[in-house]
DNA sequence: CCCTAGTTTGAAACCGGTTTCAAGTGTGGT
DNA sequence: ACCACACTTGAAACCGGTTTCAAACTAGGG
């Protein structure tokens, strides 16, 4: 049961470990008839190397420590899943770190991270100060997705809220809804708070004023969504479209209108965020904001792989993607 | 930028490592003043412990492998934040690796899990043959999740498929309806046959028979679910119900119908099988069976856990629930 | 044929901890 | 006062690799 070690490698081969190591990493030349006996004996007794011992002989420990949230929100999932991806056959491994939208244990998480020595940092949203990162992370490479601290510390993936809630808005206004209700994300919530900017810059580039009592809060669930619909019908203020924080806000706006007698589109028009899998299949088919949420968890793990080997890159808020389905109609002509 | 160790800790302690080693682990005895010492340049000097180091002195990785097979499947996606749900505050993480699906990464994946010195493995899903399992991981507290390899040598936490196929088969039989469409999963995905396999005892027990021509092929995505009652619809066979390889299925196969004018569940009921975060939410919110994929993934971890403790722990397959809501409509009276 | 530069090679140090072991210290019993 | 025994403690070995260093060997040039 015990594991085959360099040393019983040498010890078979005829060489010592030194020799051993140089011909498994191609490190130094090695005599054809010895470096035949090596590969020979690692062959026969099974060699696997130790990764720990050779992460603490060479201080690379190629594993990239990932901090993620685990709301079960399939926006941060499909974040993770493109990590995941982007990682694949690079030789390093992600290791997950739980941060529950709790900033103590996101601290704590990152602390476990770089404990073990991982070589790299992926912070998927959350709330840990820059200060903070700074300070725990320094010297290591490290991304941000799916959140932009502004100053030029940290790499940050991320995208533009107000552009996408500009997309949103401006669509809507364009196929002639005017009476636009907007369910928001957690208040506080960075990405909640630029969607209403886009969402308010979209009328005021209109010359119109969004109406305040068609605003209400969410916390981005499927939940209050319907929590929301309740509250705007009980304002008794009439708007034939909805803006919701995300897809699955929209989905429960969607069911609420639904218990209500109210059609998507015919009576009011739906728009999301996000576009998860599940969008593009309920009826009527979600018309939302694409984020490229896979591709931002891919491109962090380029992004971290680049910074390790030395290199620099360059992030650019990527911007939404305007996907046109069939829960908006027209309200022209 | 260096990095603070128990020998810098003993230097300023004025002691010797052994005995750095000794306070920090509680590992034995250490006079007042001395353990004193030591905790006050560990916390002068922000000592953390290198953890890689750690593991190669005692063997112990404090690292749980988890493969994954990375479809963005709901439900897999589901056991995975099981698993990392189930590891927290356990001082152990999770090491994820990817299987794509195809059985040579899987084994590949393995191997690097494996080569990392992981403490246990929990494979989730997966292709990879029971000798390999047993090959690669001799020795290595294993748990498979969400796969029945019946033989005593693995420890399984898998879903009861046959008795939730026949549940969801039952319930639809009791509400009167007898043309019952089933849209398969993956052909020969073992979830799949078994819950057909459910699907047939139900009618068996009824006395009845399946009529063959309601029966078609899927893979699990909600596309399928769309190709499939394209398909019965051209049979010109009649249905009142279908029961969905999952629930994803099912909202394809709802959007079709709806394409088509059918209603749901006026015209034909429609059943799924996962109870997936959406399925409450969609219109009108699916009745389902419910997997309770994220139980399973915690459920994994505890059981990993407690086999590397040196205990033991039974497993005996999880039962699926009905999840009445409002997609099968009776037809009785 | 000798000297020098270049190539292979193994011994040993090292990464940062844990653990064994034996020496040193102190305590209590008689 | 003496001895047995328990308790602290540091030196050193160890985990399994990588890397430095210097010795030994090889080949080429004069």
């Amino acid at each position: 049961m015990k594991n085959v070690t360099i040393q019983d490698i040498a010890r078979v081969a005829g060489v010592s470990k030194s020799t051993v190591s140089r011909v498994l990493n191609r490190t130094a030349a090695v005599a054809p008839e010895k470096r035949k006996a090596v590969v020979e004996a690692t062959e026969r007794l099974g060699f696997s190397p130790n990764v720990v011992a050779r992460s603490l002989a060479n201080g690379r420990s190629m594993t990239i420590g990932v901090l993620t949230q685990l709301i079960g929100s399939p926006f941060y999932d499909a974040i993770s899943q493109g990590v995941i991806a982007g990682l694949a056959d690079s030789g390093y491994s992600p290791l997950f770190a739980d941060g529950q939208w709790q900033e103590s244990k996101q601290v704590d998480a990152i602390a476990a991270l770089v404990g073990r020595r991982v070589d790299g940092v992926v912070l998927i949203g959350g709330g840990v100060s820059s200060d903070e990162i700074s300070r725990q992370c320094s010297g290591l490479p490290t991304v941000l997705v799916a959140r932009n601290l502004p100053n030029d510390r940290h790499h940050c993936i991320f995208m533009d809220n107000v552009s996408g809630g500009h997309l949103a808005t401006k669509y809507l206004l364009q196929q002639g809804h005017r009476q636009i209700a907007i369910i928001r994300g957690l208040e506080h919530h960075p990405d909640a708070v630029d969607r209403f900017a886009g969402y308010q810059q979209a009328f005021n580039e209109a010359g119109l004023t969004p109406d305040p009592k068609l605003i209400v809060e969410g916390d981005f669930s499927a939940e209050s969504g319907i929590r929301a619909v309740n509250e705007l019908l009980s304002r008794e203020q009439a708007f034939t479209a909805i803006f919701a924080a995300n897809d699955l806000t929209a989905f429960g706006a969607r069911l609420a209108l639904d218990q209500h007698g109210l059609q998507v589109p015919g009576d009011v028009s739906l728009i999301g965020f996000d576009d998860q899998l599940e969008s593009a299949y309920v009826t009527p088919p979600l018309t939302t904001v694409r984020q490229p949420a896979r591709e931002m968890g891919s491109h962090a793990s380029e992004a971290i792989l680049k910074l390790i080997e030395g290199g620099e890159f360059s992030s650019q808020p990527v911007q939404g993607e305007l996907i046109i389905r069939k829960s908006v109609a027209s309200r022209v002509g």
